[in-house]
RNA sequence: GGGGCUGUGGCGGAAUUGGCAGACGCAGCAGACUCAAAAUCUGCCAAUCGAGAGGUUGUAUGGGUUCAAGUCCCAUCAGCCCCA
C-alpha cells in the first residue's frame, strides 16, 4: 500500500493502543523535558504556524527518544482570553462552550499530526482545577509583598463605556466603535516583578537562548545607572509641604547629573498627581484643558522625539538644590508618569527634547558642558565633556562632576546615586470575564481581604451578561459579587476583575509535571526532578512578556520555597513565520492563507511535515511554495521503491565479500548521512537534515545500478535511511520498517551512530590559491602534512602560469581544505 | 521616535562559524524509455567574454581589516518585526 493518510491513521491507532508515548516516571535520570508553547484554542483549525512549531519540535524530540532519552512531551491549552469573550458578545455563544468545543477539535487535529504527546498530562487553563492555582499563587504573592494595589491608567472607550486592552485600541480609537480612546485611572492589582529586575538581568547570560531574545529582555528591563536629585518647590510664593508637614520634594532621575547646573526648568507628567498639586489657581484652566488633551495620546506617540512639543506652565517654581535659584515648573506630555518618577529636570542645552521645548516656549538655555576634545559642541550638545559656568564644579569632567555633585547633595538628602529600571511592575487586573477571578473580597469594614485558601477556587460563574454597557460582566453578576466578609461576616463584595492571561502561562510548564494534583499546585520533588524545561520552542513575539513573566514566577516560587532552581527554560528556540505564497503575512483579508488540512488529506501528514522541515530555514520561516510539497511526495516514493527492492533479512548470508570502491562509497554515504542528520537535527536545522537524506537516497540509487551490489550493505543502507528519516516521517517509516520484517516500533530502535573510520577518505581534493584566488585543484593523500602538500604544489607545472612571474612570499596550508600561496 | 533582525542564482535555501560561494530541491532546457502522454531515469543550469580550452566579474551599495571576507569593522540603502 502506497503511503497515504490511511497509513497515518493505522499507526496513530497502534501507537495509542500500545501506549508508545507514555512517559516513564521511573527513569528520570535520562529525562528530557521538551515543550512547545501551548496554543490558544481558536475557532479555526490548527494553522500552518502550529504545524510548523509542533511537527518539527516533535521530530526533534523523536530523535532524542531514539537516542535513549526519556522524553517528557506534554501538550495543553492556553484557554482563557479575549477572543472567546468577543466572540460571545458577537454571537451569544458562551466562552466556556466555544472554548471547550474548540479544544476538542484541536485535540483531534493534534493527534492527526502524529506527535509524541502523552495526553495524560494535558491541561487547559480555563478549568477550575488549573485556575484555582493561579488564585493560590496570587495569595502567596500577596503574603510575600509581591502583589499590591495601586491606581493606574487604563484605556477607556467613552462610548462603549468599557476598558479596552491595548490590542483593541487601533490608532488611538476603539476597535469596535471607532470613538477616541482616553486614559482613565483605576485601582488595580500589580505583581512586583521589578523586585527581581536585577536578577532577571543577571541570569540571562547563562541561558541557552537566542542572543536577540536576550537582548530584547535586556532592553525591556532597561537598567540605567544615574542619580536621583531633589528639588523643593514653591507655589503662589510659599513653600509646599506634603501631608506629613515636610517640605515637598520633587524627585527626578537623571543619567546626566553632571548637567544639573544647566537646569532651567522642571517638567511634570500631566497625568501625575503632582501636576494637580503644583498647578496654581491662575493656571488651573490651562492645565486642565491640557490634561484632557493628553489623555488621548498614546505613550508611544508621546515618547517620539519628532513630535511637536506641547506644554503648559503650572504656575509653580522649583528650587535648584545647589544654587537656590527658582526655575519654572511646566507640564508636558513628553514626560510620562509611569516612567521613573514622572518628573524630569530639563537641561535644554544638553538634551534634544528639552532643547526643542525650550526653543518653542522661549525658556532659558544655559550651556554647562563643553567639548573636551575640540569636537563640534553646538547646542544641543548631548555628549559628555568638561563643565563650564558651573560654579565650584567648573573644570571637572562629566564623570568627576557626578561624584562631586552627589557628594555635596547627599549629606542634605537632596541627591544620591541610583539605579533605575525601565521595567514596570506587572499590571494583572483585567476588567474582563473570561479569566481567573482575583481571589479578593472587599469589605466595607475590614477593607481588602484575601479569600482563605480552603475556599479556593473562586469559581467563575457561568450565567453572566456579556452585553457591553460599561460594567464588566462579573460586576453585574450578583450571585458572584455578593459575599460575606471572611473576617467579620458583614456583607461584602468580590473583586470584579480577572487576571491577565499571562499569569496562566507563567507557570504551566511546572503544572504539566503534576497536572492532576488536587492538593497542591505541584509536588516539589517532582518539579525539581523534571524541571527546568530542557528545550522550549515557540514564537519570538513572546520574547519580552511571556518569557520574562515566566522567569519572574520561577524566581518568586523559588524564594517562597516551592521549587529550587532559578530559571524555567534552559534552552530556547524560536521558529520563524511562514508567509503566504505572495511573501506577505498570511491573513484572511489578503486571501493568502494556506490551510494544512487539504495537503494532509491529499499527501498524508508525513509529506506535509517533511516539506515544512525541508522548505525553510527553521528559525527564519519564509514564503509558502506549493511546488515544494510535490518534491517531497516524489522523494518519499523514491524511498518506498528503495525499500520495496530491499533484500529480505532471510536472503542475507553470513559470508564475507571483498569491498570494492562502490561499496566503500556507499558505506561513506551512510555514515556521512548519520553524522550530518544527527548534528543538524540537534540544532533545529531540519532543511539540511533532509538534504543529507536526499543525498543518501541518491547514493543508494546509484549503488543499486552498479554491477554487483551487496545485499547486506544495501539492507544496512535502507534500514539506516528509515531510522534517520523516522523523526520527520513517523507513520511512513513505521510502515516501511514493519514491511521489511523488523520489529515494532521503529521508535524503540536506537538512533544510528556513525563510524569515524568510514568517513576517512584515502585521497582528498584541495584547492590551490594564489593570493586568495583559486587557480587549480590537486588530489593529495589524506595524511599528507603541510610540507608534503607544499612540495606537490611547487612541483605542479600549473603553478608557474598561476604565479605569472611573481615570487612566493609565504605559503599557508589549511588542512584538508586549501593551500594559499602569497606571491609578489 | 526608540530597539531588534534580515539582505546570496529565475525561486526556497546551503556554506564545517574567517578557508574552493551557490550543497539539496523547485522551476527551466536537452536527451533516454514510449505509438504517444504521464510517471521514471540521465545530463546541463550565477553573470559575462570565448567555437573551445579557459579567462573575468560576482553574496544590497561604498569603504576598511586580513595571506584569505557571504561571514569581522564603519557608513549608506532597502525590507521585516517588536514597543507593557
Amino acid at each position: 500500500m502506497a503511503y497515504s493518510v490511511d497509513i497515518d491513521k493505522k499507526w496513530q491507532k497502534r501507537w495509542e493502543e500500545s501506549n508508545l508515548y507514555r512517559f516513564d516516571t521511573g527513569n528520570l535520570d535520562k529525562k528530557l523535558y521538551c515543550l512547545e508553547m501551548f496554543s490558544y484554542p481558536s475557532g479555526a483549525n490548527l494553522h500552518l504556524g502550529h504545524w510548523y512549531n509542533y511537527a518539527l519540535t516533535d521530530s526533534w524530540s523523536r530523535m532524542k527518544r531514539m537516542q535513549g532519552y526519556n522524553v517528557f512531551h506534554p501538550m495543553g491549552f492556553d484557554a482563557f482570553g479575549l477572543p472567546a469573550e468577543n466572540y460571545a458578545i458577537k454571537t451569544g455563544i458562551h466562552p466556556q462552550d466555544s472554548t471547550m468545543s474548540n479544544i476538542k477539535t484541536m485535540e483531534e487535529q493534534l493527534k492527526a499530526l502524529g506527535a509524541t504527546y502523552d495526553w495524560q498530562y494535558e491541561l487547559a487553563t480555563c478549568t477550575p482545577e488549573y485556575y484555582r492555582w493561579n488564585q493560590w499563587i496570587f495569595l502567596r504573592m500577596l503574603e510575600n509583598d509581591l502583589a499590591y494595589r495601586k491606581n493606574a491608567p487604563v484605556n477607556w472607550c467613552p462610548k462603549c463605556n468599557t476598558v479596552l486592552a491595548n490590542e483593541q485600541v487601533i490608532d488611538g480609537a476603539c476597535e469596535r466603535c471607532s470613538s477616541e480612546v482616553i486614559r482613565k485611572n483605576m485601582t488595580q492589582w500589580f505583581f512586583a516583578i521589578t523586585k527581581y529586575a536585577q536578577e532577571l538581568l543577571d541570569c540571562l547570560q547563562d541561558l541557552d537562548w537566542p542572543d536577540k531574545t536576550k537582548k530584547i529582555q535586556t532592553n525591556w528591563i532597561g537598567r540605567s545607572e544615574g542619580a536621583q536629585l531633589s528639588f523643593f518647590c514653591e507655589k503662589e510664593g510659599a513653600p509646599l509641604y506634603d501631608k506629613d508637614g515636610n517640605a515637598l520634594k520633587l524627585d527626578v532621575f537623571t543619567t546626566r547629573a553632571d548637567t544639573l547646573m544647566g537646569v532651567t526648568y522642571v517638567v511634570v507628567a500631566p497625568e501625575s498627581v503632582l501636576c494637580d498639586v503644583l498647578t496654581t489657581a491662575d493656571q488651573l484652566e490651562a492645565v486642565r484643558s491640557y490634561q484632557d488633551q493628553t489623555r488621548k495620546a498614546s505613550d508611544i506617540d508621546r515618547m517620539s522625539t519628532t513630535r511637536d512639543k506641547t506644554g503648559v506652565f503650572t504656575g509653580s517654581y522649583a528650587v535648584h538644590p545647589i544654587t537656590g535659584k527658582k526655575v519654572p515648573i511646566w507640564t508636558s506630555d513628553y514626560v510620562i508618569a509611569g516612567y521613573g518618577t514622572g518628573v524630569v529636570m530639563a537641561v535644554p542645552a544638553h538634551d534634544e527634547r528639552d532643547f526643542e521645548f525650550a526653543k518653542k516656549f522661549d525658556l532659558d538655555i544655559v550651556r554647562v558642558i563643553a567639548s573636551s576634545n575640540e569636537s563640534d559642541d553646538t547646542l544641543p550638545f548631548t555628549e559628555k565633556g568638561i563643565l563650564v559656568e558651573s560654579g565650584e564644579f567648573t573644570g571637572l569632567t562629566s564623570d568627576e562632576s557626578v561624584h562631586a555633585i552627589i557628594a555635596k547633595l547627599s549629606p542634605i538628602n537632596m541627591g544620591e546615586l541610583k539605579i533605575n529600571f525601565r521595567l514596570r511592575d506587572w499590571l494583572i487586573s483585567r476588567q474582563r470575564y473570561w479569566g481567573t477571578p482575583i481571589p479578593i473580597i472587599h469589605c466595607p469594614d475590614c477593607g481588602v481581604i484575601p479569600v482563605p485558601d480552603d475556599q479556593l477556587p473562586v469559581l467563575l460563574p457561568y450565567d453572566v451578561e456579556f452585553r457591553p454597557d460599561g460594567e464588566s460582566p462579573l460586576k453585574k453578576c450578583r450571585s458572584f459579587m455578593d459575599v460575606k466578609c471572611p473576617k467579620c461576616g458583614a456583607d461584602a463584595h468580590r473583586d470584579p476583575d480577572t487576571m491577565d492571561t499571562f499569569v496562566d502561562s507563567s507557570w504551566y510548564q511546572f503544572r504539566y509535571v503534576d497536572n492532576l494534583n488536587n492538593n497542591a499546585i505541584f509536588d516539589k520533588t517532582k518539579v525539581n526532578a523534571m524541571c527546568p524545561v530542557d528545550k522550549y520552542v515557540g514564537g519570538s513575539e513572546h520574547a519580552a512578556m511571556h518569557l520574562l513573566y515566566a522567569r519572574f514566577f520561577t524566581k518568586a516560587l523559588r524564594d517562597m520555597g516551592y521549587l529550587n532552581f532559578d530559571e524555567p527554560f534552559r534552552s530556547l528556540v524560536h521558529q520563524g513565520i511562514i508567509l503566504g505564497p505572495d511573501g506577505n503575512r498570511m491573513s484572511k483579508s489578503k486571501g493568502n492563507t494556506v490551510a494544512p488540512d487539504a495537503y494532509v488529506s491529499k499527501y498524508g501528514s508525513d509529506v506535509f511535515r517533511t516539506y515544512l522541515a525541508f522548505g525553510f530555514a527553521y528559525t527564519d520561516g519564509g514564503p509558502w511554495n506549493d511546488g515544494g510539497i510535490q518534491a517531497i511526495a516524489k522523494f518519499t516514493s523514491r524511498i518506498e521503491r528503495i525499500i520495496e527492492d530491499l533484500p529480505s533479512k532471510a536472503s542475507i548470508g553470513s559470508e564475507s565479500f571483498d569491498i570494492n570502491a562502490e561499496d566503500k562509497s556507499l558505506h561513506y554515504a551512510i555514515h556521512y548521512a548519520i553524522k550530518s542528520v544527527t548534528h543538524d537535527t540537534e540544532r533545529f536545522q531540519f532543511n539540511t537534515s533532509i538534504a543529507r537524506l536526499m543525498e543518501l537516497v541518491n547514493a543508494i540509487n546509484k549503488y543499486q545500478s552498479t554491477s554487483s551490489p551487496k545485499a547486506p550493505l544495501l539492507r544496512q543502507a535502507g534500514e539506516t535511511l528509515l531510522l534517520l528519516f523516522a523523526p520527520f516521517a513517523p507513520h511512513f517509516c513505521e510502515e516501511l520498517w514493519n514491511k521489511i520484517g523488523n520489529e515494532y516500533s521503529i521508535f524503540n530502535q536506537s538512533w544510528p551512530e556513525y563510524d569515524p573510520q568510514a568517513l576517512v577518505l584515502d585521497t582528498i581534493e584541495i584547492a590551490v590559491q594564489v593570493n586568495g584566488q583559486v587557480k587549480f585543484k590537486i588530489d593529495i593523500d589524506n595524511n599528507a602534512d603541510a610540507t608534503q602538500v607544499e612540495d606537490i604544489v611547487r612541483n605542479d607545472e600549473r603553478l608557474e602560469e598561476a604565479l605569472s612571474g611573481r615570487g612566493i612570499v609565504k605559503v599557508i596550508y589549511v588542512k584538508g581544505r586549501l593551500i594559499n600561496i602569497v606571491a609578489k
